[in-house]
DNA sequence: GATGAATGAGAATTCATTCAT
DNA sequence: TATGAATGAATTCTCATTCAT
């Protein structure tokens, strides 16, 4: 058979992993699914991993990283001048902005972590990575929590709610309840 | 067999569809467990519901009126004369105080709505029925709209990372967000 | 609730029946479905036909009689003066114009009639009735059943080929054939 | 459990598909039986073929072979100074003379055509073969597939009404309508 | 008479995993 | 080392039929 030395395999399975939650969830992801996504054999996905749930494992710590990457470049560019009201109205605009089923992906996420023993590290760490890295940069970690909720349970109301985003109408809300810059 | 007459039998399905989520996650949600749960035949459960997506949704209302009825009393109690970060804070230690699964319960099927078309219009009401029942009583929609989107971020957030609650802690980040009483 | 006193619903119920096998074949007949296509309680189809055969067969009759008052009205207007092969094309063009679903309904009846005992009378009947009819006409049994199959053919190879109809090859085929006019 | 390493099982689920409807008809054709009559377990049959329509496909174009081999040997062996009315009876007779659930099992597979999608493109291939072929032989393709659907039209005739068949009366309404030698 | 809840069998599929090659 | 056939359990769902009301 062709490909007999394929290095990087291991990885293509994980984003195949990911394509495939992305696309019809976790419930929906199987050996199968990931295999003809990667364009693997069969056999080589439970070779590489062991069971199901290191596959997602492997693939929600991936998404993450790139998520909090995203994060990061956010709190990087924070304009201490600005209200902190227009910059994550501007975070959330950016992100429900770019690829849809990314985001779903990455609250898909949360789901599976209020179940999954295995899952539940994962999602902590990047909740508190994320309030970690704000932290630092305002200064304030209990402040630094209390966005990140915030940014959270906004993107998840868009998402559920499917409510047309506008700037406008997020930076009053957030704005009335955020008060003035720091 | 005996049985042939069993009012109330739907109820007691979704009830039973209810505590199988409690227990095993909506992954573990299935005809068989419903039925075994409810202590009826597997055929009565796809007789009363359609599809699997029936059983959810109809659970999810269930659960979610609920979760209205301790908002609806919360919005109710609110001391106008209280800063608002205090008796968010309140709502939160109240809810996590009470049974922790109710609550993990609740939001499985919450964010369930992400990939279930059928349940996102459920999930969405009840975001815009909080939201207005606060909207109403503080006297501005899209301050409420935040406030809840902080309220459902936070109780992921102590969900998830399985911090123990503090009320000190989570009023210095809400006071530091939320500003002066109003 | 409603509906007492309703007569003709039986018939109702056999329409639906025959509405039902044209759009999802005779493996698609069910209580329920035609339940759903008459418009009646499911009970009421149970209630009128002891088991599913019987109504498949009231159906299947009821199509029959459609089918055979059109050969009939074709036999009656025979031209002696035309040649058979002329004839013939003529019928094929009108019954392949005509209502598709129809048609393969009726050819539904001979496939069903191979295996369920209680249908082959009827297919048989058909088959009888068109060829009397016919041979009555033209003077001949022998050859008026070899016409009838004849038809049962063509129509055949046209509905699985699903080759467009063209009058002048099937008539140069017939006339290749069945030779002169009589 | 024994048997891991069983070549040939595809096929041995193939034969017992065709069993299987020769017994009970398609109606009869389902994962389970197929599985109980070729001596495998139940995930054997799924994982062979994909979906039952797979399976019918297979065993259509098995069954397809086996007649087409017999009606080429047919044709190969037409005699020119014969009438052609002759030859075709001597086909419907042999045909007929052999194992009736054989030819039964052919036109159930063949009428099956008409609802399901994904066999009728083989049925026509059948159809189209057996034109080719005959048309070859008596230069005429058009005449050929008027033959072939005379052919269809006849076995279809017996098998239904279960009319004894009779060489005389076919070949004088053969010839009452297939005109002379050629 | 008429209804629809109830039942239990059986349908197709999907799947994680094992293991012979 | 890598593969894919094999397996058996579990899934949803459909259904004919029965029977209490």
């Amino acid at each position: 058979m062709p490909r007999r030395y394929d290095p990087g395999r291991r990885q293509r399975i994980i984003d195949a992993a990911i394509t495939v939650v992305g696309e019809r969830g976790i419930a929906g992801l199987s050996h199968r699914a990931v295999a003809a996504a990667a364009d693997v054999p069969l056999g080589s996905t439970t070779y590489h991993f062991a069971g199901l749930d290191d596959l997602l494992v492997a693939a929600l710590r991936q998404v993450n990283a790139g998520w909090l990457a995203d994060f990061a470049r956010w709190v990087d560019g924070l304009d201490p001048a600005a209200p902190l009201a227009d910059e994550v109205a501007r975070l959330v605009a950016a992100t429900l902005a770019g690829d849809r089923s990314r985001v779903t992906l990455e609250y898909e996420l949360y789901l599976a972590a209020l179940r999954h023993e295995a899952v539940r590290p994962i999602a902590a760490a990047c909740l508190d990575e994320m309030a970690d890295r704000l932290g630092r940069r305002i200064g304030d970690l209990a402040t630094a929590r209390a966005v990140v909720a915030f940014l959270d349970g906004l993107l998840l109301q868009y998402l559920l709610t499917g409510r047309p985003f506008r700037p406008a109408a997020l930076r009053d809300g957030l704005a009335g309840v955020l008060g003035a810059p720091r």
